[in-house]
DNA sequence: AAAACCGGTTGCGAAATAAAATCAGTTCGA
DNA sequence: TCGAACTGATTTTATTTCGCAACCGGTTTT
């Protein structure tokens, strides 16, 4: 339960090392990705959408864990007494850049398929430009901060447009 | 050749998540780390000098998958007939920017130590040029490619006295 | 009131992990 | 020539984690 408490049972101070101690495991960055690019917020929407096929045990201990770290937050949801809405925090958000060169990474030289590419694909040719305005945009949505006034459809949604468009291209191939 | 064959019991084909399905563990990217920016080529090398304590079984594990998944290779040492010789491959060499953006989180984000995250800082500040000179030398180092004449020392050099020089200070403090 | 939904917990067998001891071939010094 | 030390590992044993499925008390919806 108390968890780590103080304990610097590290390893070493080696910034990779430690950040494996936080996320080197096969579970945690995926649900970091599902609350970043696929806007779950609540426990079963993390569960019964994610691709991968999380277990609950497994989610709810991934979730608590990444709590204790300070990667994401959870907070009563308003409108339902018993609704839990996790967020990411700032530390959680700045995961952006990480997740953009593995996916860069991975889109290069593993079998990844098109559909669940194409936003790895954005995200690269989009560069520290594009990272910068999804973090803003995350940042209003998980940390409250007043949106600047933007013209048109936000990353989220410009990512999730363009996989749209790769799947309706899958089903009818020109 | 054979490397994935048959077999894909993937999770999904998100470039995320097959990244973590081979990177996803505490050991295999501090291997690769030490190959890397420690030069450690001999599996003795990555046993002994490892900062972490990894386990020798562990060890032979990780080089093992790490080389069924092509992000290493082995061969044998001319000069001592039982003795290995484990290099990076291009695979493995571009994740340099994989490893400075965790580097540049970890460092942000953790309590690592000034020693060993100075590397970490000089590669987030050199940026994507930087980055591009160390995987050139790594090439050089790990492929065999023919080096292009340059001038100073390497970037692994460089990166190996500011490392030296925290510690100095370290030691006499102004 | 019944059914569905909510964030989880529990139990269990299988698999992965980790520490320590061990191994066979190689090299090297006496 | 012999044996000790070194090489890249494997084996043994114990512990932890994983993944599945069933379940839970409370809440909301029908």
């Amino acid at each position: 339960m108390a968890a780590d408490k103080e304990a610097s049972a590290h390893r070493s101070g080696c910034p990779i090392n430690l950040t494996l101690e936080v996320l080197g495991d096969k579970w945690s960055l995926i649900i970091v990705r599902d609350m970043m690019f696929g806007n779950r917020r609540h426990f079963r929407e993390l569960l019964a959408q994610n691709e991968e096929g999380i277990a609950s045990n497994i989610l709810a201990d991934r979730l608590r864990r990444l709590m204790a770290e300070g990667v994401i937050s959870k907070k009563d949801d308003p409108s339902h007494k018993q609704k839990a809405i996790y967020s990411l925090t700032e530390k959680g958000i700045e995961l952006l850049p990480v997740f953009a060169m593995i996916g860069a990474w991975g889109r290069k030289w593993l079998p990844v398929t098109e559909a669940l590419s194409i936003r790895a694909q954005l995200l690269e040719e989009g560069g520290p430009d594009l990272w910068e305005e999804f973090m803003e945009e995350l940042r209003q949505e998980h940390l409250g901060i007043p949106a600047k006034p933007r013209s048109g459809p936000g990353v989220r949604e410009r990512l999730r447009a363009a996989y749209e468009e790769v799947m309706a291209r899958g089903r009818a191939p020109a």
